[in-house]
DNA sequence: GCGCAGTTGCAACAACGTTGCATCAGAGGG
DNA sequence: CCCTCTGATGCAACGTTGTTGCAACTGCGC
């Protein structure tokens, strides 16, 4: 067993994702049911490409997915981080604690997967005078857990 | 006047660039006299595209300058952070202390500039079991001194 | 000055994401 | 239950950033 840094909510399969996407003024698409509890599900961020294959037999378009992606992040129901391969990826936002707080990322250089390391705020240093900061990215890049079990045995 | 993270180094014009190029055993090259001159004398990190703008009367090829630019980061003379807006941005490396260190970036969203923030060493939180780092990004977006000051005036 | 391996320029390609527009459908009101 | 309106979707075309293959060129050691 390893250790996960983004459990998958436990609460995912009983949550009423179309209330929830009306409360915040949109429509309950089914679009935007599938890549929510893709999202939800997934333990890691995800990038287009990952939800596009994940959906894949529901045939939605490209464009929709960007579309939907976008929205969920705008909407706060996801987070979206740049990945070092130049894609998005967009991770669940805490469904409990709605307001998201910055947390820091770990990519793994073998998988290739990014994981939200909620545990591990992240606030900005001093900066030099004249500077004010307003949000902190702070990604880890090295072996996850389940890779380096995997190249152990 | 405001403080600049990262002053052009004085060293700049003093610099024997194709001594400096031989040494790691490459050939001392127009694109990469032109491309290292640039990168030092900037004070903060440039895209591609800045540096293709900044060398236009040259009339290198875009390949070219692409291509100097992964030489530069092998070579250790420069080193490349991913931006927000998807593109990769190349900073100088220090001159005087060759081994590069892991430092702070700072992206301006007003102007789009990226700033090394040299004195601000960045090093590895505790990860969950199993997970291991070995390189960490950290970067704060916000406004830098001269954008600070020109919306002030 | 010669020659070779490292560089460059050109063209084509690939990946990721965006925009415009016509069509469709969720959700509230009758 | 049906209507309607506006938000959402699908499609096609496009833009930007970066990569690859290959022939031609040139820095630099001899």
């Amino acid at each position: 067993m390893w250790s996960n840094p983004r459990m998958t909510d436990n609460q995912t399969d009983t949550v009423d994702w179309p209330a929830k996407i009306r409360a915040v003024g949109a429509r309950a698409t089914p679009a935007r049911l599938a890549v929510l509890q893709v999202l939800a599900g997934a333990g890691h961020a995800l990038s287009h490409h990952d939800v596009e294959q994940a959906l894949a037999a529901e045939g939605f378009d490209r464009v929709t997915l960007y579309r939907v992606l976008d929205w969920a992040v705008e909407s706060g129901f996801a987070h979206k981080i740049i990945d070092a391969d130049r894609v998005w990826r967009f991770g669940q936002a805490s469904i409990a604690a709605p307001p998201h707080r910055e947390h820091a990322h770990f990519r793994c250089e073998a998988c290739g997967k990014v994981f939200c390391l909620e545990d591990i705020p992240v606030q900005a240093p001093a900066l030099p005078a004249g500077f004010s900061g307003k949000t902190v990215e702070f990604c880890i890049t090295g072996q996850c857990a389940r890779c380096d079990q995997d190249i152990k045995e």
